[in-house]
DNA sequence: AGCACGCCGACT
DNA sequence: GTCGGCGTGCTC
């Protein structure tokens, strides 16, 4: 027999099948394989079994070992990896690691096993015990403590009765020693904090809907407190009394622990957590679980779409309009296009759900191909917080240069005299975005990026935000050697040190990258704010994401234009989405929230329907906006990005990229709505010089799309990275 | 990705 | 004269 195996080696070269001999039987579809490849073994995926071979006989090698009994790989996710290479443009073996935890590979980490005692069979306990001599009292608490508890750790009976005891009763005979394989189990400790729910008519009439419509997806938007995670977890339960498992996504990994919680406590032992933030061995065994059948429903981050999950039933998608769902490094996948593979071969259904829907999908919806099902009420009616807009430009003339307006000081005092908390938004860390020399103008930068630095107080250092490089803060400008250094724009670490300043009674938590470092981060600094060990919590958009606290009752969004200057078609809606999101977090049952919004452009059209909480007017203005100017999702932005650390060959090899390209151009001109050749926005990033070549087409045009990757893949070499972006959430 | 094979500079 | 640089080429 000959398999067809793909071997690990992320290479364009060895991007392809090759065939190897086996008798073994426990060669099968999706066997995880040790060959023989050149001058040494590496591993590889059965993806194919074939009884004949045509490559030439005498050069076929055998199979060297078959690596786990279990094949690692489903038959689905043999074709979805066909899938991914196709649409994402990677090499097979880059698409297969999709799909198994990274510490399978190379065996880093291996099953669990742990040994268990119990009772032979057919021992009656009486008998046994009156047989043993009477001074024999620890044998005998031992074969009564396991006839009453069962099967036992050994450790734990080694330590409670004494090995020695434990000894002779295996001697005897009358306990049998068992190896079993255990789990290492993430989030043990995790209260069950899930409650019944009497489902409003809403909720069940969007249920129904989802299940009766024949459209495999369905967009749920509904507003903050709508209740849409009822709805999920109703959808899975049907799914898993209908004998099919469920995946459900969140954006982030901050979030899985308090939704596991809630699945948990419906699921119980059925749920099953898939993301990197797990340690190798608790992501290794959730796996297996899940491989195993013994968890039929995935909770987890973007990456556990991947899940080796078997009729899928449901997969939700929630926050579908989050960033994080496509994936910003190589194989750049779209989830919600593997999501709907995934359905599509299991006849299962999707749910993306959204408070601010992309406008991508919520185009798809209004068009008819996707099910929409809006949810307008708030489940207690409690109404959405009250914004106020803070007209910067009147407190500067004011004289007010402090980075609160007169109204956010006095809310907030107001706030805390009451007990309450406050949230304060600010999308940048660190205690100033630049350091500029006031003689000769030079801002700092880094030396491997084309990037200003930012100052950070609690280490007096310079740090960039794109490589991670750390510098020494300076004392004089590094340019003219002037002392007169200035900084420029906020940062949250200067936002409390002011507050300090404001509110010196006030216990103040930052959460940013910064603070969020260790293991736990997020959750430790969420968690003592819920506790309300602290008064006010200043963060960056990290706060902005589905976190109750009950006891906040105002939000204060410190510079809502920032994102809005951003040079990305974008900009636009993800100020709307996160100024939704953030004013969300304000109110509590007893207490209508307050937001205040501060901003130089009071009178921007995209703020206004953020504190009107009007999704629908942001959504027409928007959509009109992108079809004028033919943006997504009336085209697609594709992007060939040459990098390299010299500049001189970046720029030959982006001269000679652009040259062959303007052929196709040429020959499909009509296909066009742009096509340009230019510097990257980001010039050098991690000391590589970068130039891109910008075109908007329809990508659904697989031809067209292929025609430019294959024009443009040839000229990638060990020193001139190319890689070609559909529609990156990241131009920079 | 590795590793082997193969053709040109500075050394015991 | 050789040791060794890393430039192409192959791996079922």
């Amino acid at each position: 027999m000959f398999a067809e195996v793909i071997v690990d080696i992320i290479h364009y070269e060895v991007d392809k099948i090759f065939e190897y001999s086996f008798s073994d039987c426990n060669v099968q579809l999706g066997s995880r394989v040790l060959v023989p490849f050149g001058a040494k073994y590496v591993e590889g995926i059965v993806i194919k079994i074939n009884d004949e071979s045509n490559y030439p006989i005498e050069k076929i090698k055998p199979v060297y070992k078959v690596l786990e009994e279990t094949p690692a790989l489903t038959k689905e996710s043999i074709s979805l990896m066909e899938y991914v290479t196709k649409s994402c443009y990677v090499t097979k073996a880059s698409a297969l690691r999709l799909f198994l935890p990274s510490e399978m590979r190379k065996g880093r980490i291996k099953e669990k096993f742990t040994l268990f005692a119990e009772l032979k069979e057919n021992i009656d306990v009486d008998k046994v015990i009156s047989a043993l001599k009477s001074s024999a009292k620890k044998q005998r608490d031992c074969i009564l403590f396991l006839g009453e508890n069962g099967k036992t750790e050994l450790s734990f009976l080694n330590k409670e009765f004494g090995s020695s005891a434990v000894k002779s009763l295996k001697d005897k005979e009358i306990i049998s020693v068992i190896t079993e394989q255990t789990f290492r189990s993430p989030y043990k400790n995790l209260g069950n904090t899930g409650k019944q729910v009497v489902l409003t008519n809403n909720q069940l009439s969007a249920i129904d809907s989802i299940v009766n419509t024949d459209k495999e997806i369905t967009l749920l938007h509904g507003v903050t407190g709508s209740g849409k995670t009822e709805i999920y977890l109703n959808l899975i339960d049907r799914a898993i009394k209908d004998g099919k498992s469920a995946i459900m996504l969140v954006p982030e990994i901050s979030l899985t622990p308090q939704m596991l919680a809630q699945l948990r406590a419906r699921f119980s032992e059925n749920v099953s957590i898939l993301h990197s933030g797990l340690s190798a061995g608790e992501r290794f065994d959730e796996w297996w679980r899940i491989r195993n059948k013994e968890a039929n429903i995935v909770i987890g981050a973007r990456s556990a779409i991947f899940a080796p999950i078997e009729n899928i039933g449901i997969i939700i998608i929630d926050e579908e309009h989050d960033g994080s769902y496509i994936s910003e490094s190589s194989p750049r996948y779209n989830t919600i296009d593997v999501a709907s593979f995934r359905a599509k071969y299991n006849g299962g259904k999707i749910v993306l759900g959204s408070a601010t829907p992309s406008v991508e999908s919520y185009l798809l919806a209004k068009n008819g191909e996707y099910n929409l099902v809006e949810l307008k009420d708030r489940i207690n009616k409690k109404p959405l917080p009250e914004v106020e807009i803070a007209d910067m430009r009147n407190e500067v003339r004011r004289g007010n240069n402090s980075p609160f307006s007169s109204v956010l000081k006095s809310e907030l005092s107001d706030c805390l005299n009451k007990g309450n908390q406050a949230i304060l938004f600010l999308n940048q860390r660190g205690y100033s975005r630049t350091v500029i020399c006031t003689e000769c103008g030079h801002v700092q930068k880094c030396s491997d990026c084309d990037v200003s630095l930012t100052y950070h107080y609690e280490d007096n250092s310079l740090l960039c935000h794109y490589c991670g490089a750390k510098y020494k803060m300076i004392d004089k400008c590094t340019n003219c050697g002037s002392k007169y250094l200035k900084y420029g724009g906020i940062g949250t670490e200067k936002i409390v040190l002011e507050l300090h300043k404001l509110f010196p009674q006030a216990k103040i938590l930052r959460m940013d990258r910064d603070t969020t470092q260790s293991k736990e981060g997020h959750f430790s600094i969420l968690s003592a704010f819920a506790r309300h060990e602290a008064d006010i919590l200043v963060g960056t958009q990290m706060i902005a994401k589905g976190h109750d606290f009950p006891s906040v009752t105002l939000v204060g969004i410190l510079d809502a234009d920032m994102s809005l200057h951003f040079a990305d078609y974008r900009s636009a809606e993800r100020t709307f989405q996160l100024i939704t999101q953030v004013a969300g977090r304000s109110g509590r049952a007893d207490e209508t929230g307050k937001v205040v919004l501060q901003t130089y452009q009071p009178d921007n059209l995209v703020l206004k329907r953020a504190i009107q909480y009007d999704y629908e007017g942001f959504y027409k203005e928007e959509i009109a906006i992108r079809k004028a100017t033919a943006f997504p999702p009336y085209t697609d932005i594709v992007r060939i990005l040459i990098s390299s650390e010299s500049e001189d060959d970046a720029l030959i090899v982006t001269k000679a990229v652009y040259q062959e390209l303007s052929f196709v151009h040429e020959t499909y001109r009509d296909k066009f709505r742009f096509f340009g050749c230019m510097k990257a926005p980001i010039k050098k990033l991690q000391n590589k010089y970068r130039f891109q070549v910008l075109m908007r087409i329809n990508a659904k045009d697989k031809d067209l799309t292929d025609k430019i990757f294959i024009t443009v893949n040839k000229y990638k070499s060990s020193h001139v990275n190319v890689v070609m972006e559909i529609n990156s959430n990241n131009l920079s």
